[in-house]
DNA sequence: ATGGTAGGAAGCCTA
């Protein structure tokens, strides 16, 4: 059994007791982050090697970062997506482990939809979706996790019609995550949980942990040999409920081995 | 209620 788990941590220094503590309890195999806002060589390694964890790191100053974490080995490892040779924002990072291919995904938020970001996101969502196809080719385990900064549809979300034009629920950022699943891929979590309502990330904001009031925005999607081995999908609540808690909270997955 | 909170940077930007 291996289990896969994603979390953005909204900076790996202010929590890396959170994520010591969850790895601990949780025991997963393989962890993915996201939005880790730390520099390579800044990133506190030794601490998270000590809990049993080899890493693959892709970081940049002030914003997004993403990483890799697993107990087996780590192969082949590689970052960025193709397609804009200009882009420099850390928000990609591939790898091997465990027999399985993963990626950690930090997909661009998107917002003001009028400005820039939204067809920066669109974009990305597209060379996503040529990337994740070209990984369908080679016939193998694939989970691509991580905040897809996307709630697919009105349950994946508290108040639908406040969010209807925000770019994470916009209906060319839906079209563009769900060619990824018509390519291939099944999205761990609402495929074995098709009517729960349950999110992942809750805004600072306005007290809405408190009121239960978030968004599914944080995914894992498998490829078909992945998803025939997939047992089990959950989202863990209990990081965001604690003190420095990150405004998202783990979601994982076990497959059989 | 055009605010509210958190993080990193440096005296605003991103989410």
């Amino acid at each position: 059994m291996l289990k896969i788990a994603s979390w953005n941590v909204n900076s790996i220094k202010v929590r890396l007791p959170a994520l010591l503590r969850w790895v601990s309890d949780a025991a997963p195999d393989v962890v993915l982050l996201q939005e880790t806002k730390s520099l390579d060589e800044a990133f506190p390694r030794l601490e998270i090697e000590d809990c049993g964890y080899n890493l693959a790191v892709h970081g940049q100053k002030t914003y997004n970062g993403v990483a890799i974490l697993s107990k087996r080995p780590l192969e082949d490892v590689s970052v960025g997506l193709d397609g804009d040779d200009d882009d420099r924002q850390a928000r990609y990072i591939e790898a091997v482990t465990g027999g399985v291919r993963v990626a950690s995904i930090y997909l661009p938020n998107g917002n003001p939809v009028a400005s820039e970001k939204f067809p920066y996101k669109l974009a990305w969502m597209e060379r996503l979706a040529a990337h994740a196809a070209t990984l369908l080719e080679h016939e193998e385990a694939v989970v691509l996790g991580g905040d897809y900064n996307v709630m697919p549809a009105d349950l994946d979300c508290y108040d639908p019609p406040a969010w209807r034009d925000d770019a994470l629920c916009r209906t060319e950022s839906r079209a563009r995550f769900r060619t990824i699943l018509h390519g291939g891929y099944v999205e761990a979590f609402r495929t074995l949980h098709p009517h729960r309502r349950a999110y992942t990330f809750w805004d600072y904001q306005a007290g809405r942990w408190q009121r239960g009031e978030g968004l599914r925005i944080d995914h894992l999607l498998l490829s078909p040999e992945a998803a025939d081995r997939l047992e089990a999908c959950e989202i863990d609540t209990d990081p965001r409920g604690r003190e420095k808690a990150s405004d998202h909270t783990p979601i994982w997955c076990t497959l059989r081995e």
